[in-house]
DNA sequence: AAGCCTTATGTTAAATCTAACATAAGGTCA
DNA sequence: TGACCTTATGTTAGATTTAACATAAGGCTT
């Protein structure tokens, strides 16, 4: 017995812009500068990658990546703050809810 | 923006016992002791409350409801237990959660 | 006995989400 | 120029999840 938390960051209308996959894909792209590369290091087709990446984008707003043909695919400025801000999210949220989760579930 | 955060209860294998939805079809089931006037409360069919109440049961190792054709259908002691106890759990966890994300994406 | 409540399951259909395949086209390097 | 990298989309098929339909049977009330 154990808990599973997920932290969904939303839109207005409930649109997914950050998740734990889309923050792999974000960290992934932020290594390897490829959409390609990390459709393969995620073991994902490189559509699935791309679509949740402009599925985030249009709930977000505003672009996270710049995407060139010759030099590959980078984070923008708001899509590398989005990312950092998630990824602390995600680690506080997981130890507090862990946490609670301990006191109301004891082994 | 704001965050959606989900938190399930689930066995050593992953299968869920108790998460929002599991929460209310208990929640109900206490206030109507019947399956049938649950799933008309929360416009679900007869089936789907009663597998998840089936699901939850495997996945927990134990009955968390006492049905009977003549009597209904009553929360167990277990039951009850696991329904208060996720209640709570869940009304702190999105507390702390939606407390780390106010200070994470500032409006 | 008839009608309606209840739990209990199986089967089948629908809808939705995910993966796979196909194609197009720009850029680079040998 | 040809081969291979990259992004960019549409289309089609598969798989999984959810809903709907159907049936069975016990028990209560009138």
């Amino acid at each position: 017995m154990r808990l599973r938390s997920i932290q969904l960051v939303v839109g207005e209308d409930g649109g997914i812009i950050m998740g734990k996959g889309r923050m792999e894909i974000l960290m992934s792209l932020d290594r390897t500068g490829s959409i390609n590369k990390t459709a393969k290091e995620l073991k994902m087709s490189y559509k699935s990658v791309w679509s949740k990446i402009k599925s985030t984008e249009k709930n977000f707003g505003r672009p996270v990546v710049h995407a060139d043909r010759a030099t590959g695919t980078v984070l923008t400025e708001a899509g590398r703050a989005l990312l950092t801000a998630y990824q602390t999210l995600n680690r506080q949220c997981m130890a507090a809810d862990d946490a609670i989760f301990a006191t109301l579930f004891p082994v």
